[in-house]
DNA sequence: TGTACATCAGTGAACGCGCGTTCACTGATGTAC
DNA sequence: TGTACATCAGTGAACGCGCGTTCACTGATGTAC
């Protein structure tokens, strides 16, 4: 059991590397995380943090799946169970907000490449999936939930990858609310003047 | 006026640069465009390309904004004048397999620490909006065009990257395509089934 | 409680790597006479 | 047509950089007696 003492080497390198990564990504944002930069960071020789991290690529993947974690959170926090338009909107807000609100670390969940085995981004990923299929069901029991939630999470995350690279108007978080709202009633509001072709 | 001579120095030196980048964007996937590995790909020393590039940036975002371009190819060959559902799901589908066809030029495209003053590549994506936006306006000339094309986008952006990154089942382009049709016709049949909270 | 020892977290030097970019250069080409 | 010259595309050595990772090490800690 290790303790807690601040006296012990470091202490908890561990945690003190994942803090430190994070800071980085918050706020350098545009660049990629760097074993010797996160060392540097905690204060410990570069070669210190492979004793908690197998490699560069294990580190990433932590910090990925506490993201994931984090995001849920930002999710969960928007609505506790929605069951409309409205609420849908508020918890594509919350996605869009998250990732403007931590560009790199969602850069990193995202565009890092993705180690398929990886347990813990798995399991995370897998989460966020559940979460928005429950969300979508609810709203519409009887409709293809799958391909619903599919098209759900693609909107919003499209929403948020646009936003981050420049290609929507990002300049204040009430813009960017307003224009995922929209996003969001337009399309479920559209149905009704669209020619149907099947 | 350059002689397209192929004895004339290098020739044109210029296109070379381009095409290496192409191809090792479709080779390697994962790396990031390096001006070293582009001079080597067209076999000359790793400071010609500098005649021709003020930096690495400037050549990054030629690629970028050819590829804006090719996309806009693929959309106009999927469907010359969308103007039903399937018709845009066949254009959506157009969009995500230009992204797992050309997985590191997009990337390129939208990840690459963007530019925004660079001309063309605003133009281009300039040209990408208004033709999406071209689209829905087609469809909806009632609705809010602006938003749902806006929805459009961030839908058909969500799924290229939620396929690309390996969120969603990419196994085969048909299963691809599938799933992007499903998603385009879910979201657009929704609303009938779905409590109005306005 | 005191000592000897095993553990193992963190060190620091070193490896080889590829990168972007500079600089003075060379040598093939186009052009003016 | 032939020669002298200016242009400028491409060269090659060099700069300084940060990176991931290895290795033998050291030194603080926990533990067994």
């Amino acid at each position: 059991m290790p303790q807690a003492s601040a006296q012990y080497h470091h202490g908890d390198l561990r945690a003190a590397c994942l803090r430190a990564a994070r800071e980085l990504l918050e706020e350098d944002g545009d660049t990629g995380l760097s074993m010797r930069a996160v060392a540097r960071r905690a204060g410990v020789s570069a070669t210190a943090p492979y004793r908690h991290f197998a490699d560069r690529d294990a580190l990433v993947s932590v910090v990925a799946a506490e993201g994931y974690r984090e995001l849920a959170g930002y999710l969960a926090a928007a609505h506790p169970s929605p069951e409309t338009a409205d609420d849908l909107a508020a918890v594509a807000v919350a996605y869009v907000r998250f990732a403007l609100e931590h560009p790199a670390l969602f850069r990193a969940m995202f565009v890092e490449p993705c180690d398929p085995g990886n347990e813990e981004r798995v399991a995370a990923t897998a989460a966020i999936s559940e979460y928005v299929c429950g969300i979508v069901h609810g709203i519409f029991p009887g409709g293809d939930a799958d391909a619903l939630s599919t098209a759900v999470w693609a909107l919003v995350h499209g929403l948020a990858f646009l936003h981050l690279d420049g290609k929507l108007d990002a300049s204040t978080p009430e813009v960017v609310a307003e224009q995922v709202r929209a996003a969001v009633h337009a399309l479920f509001t559209a149905s009704q003047a669209m020619p149907q072709s099947t």
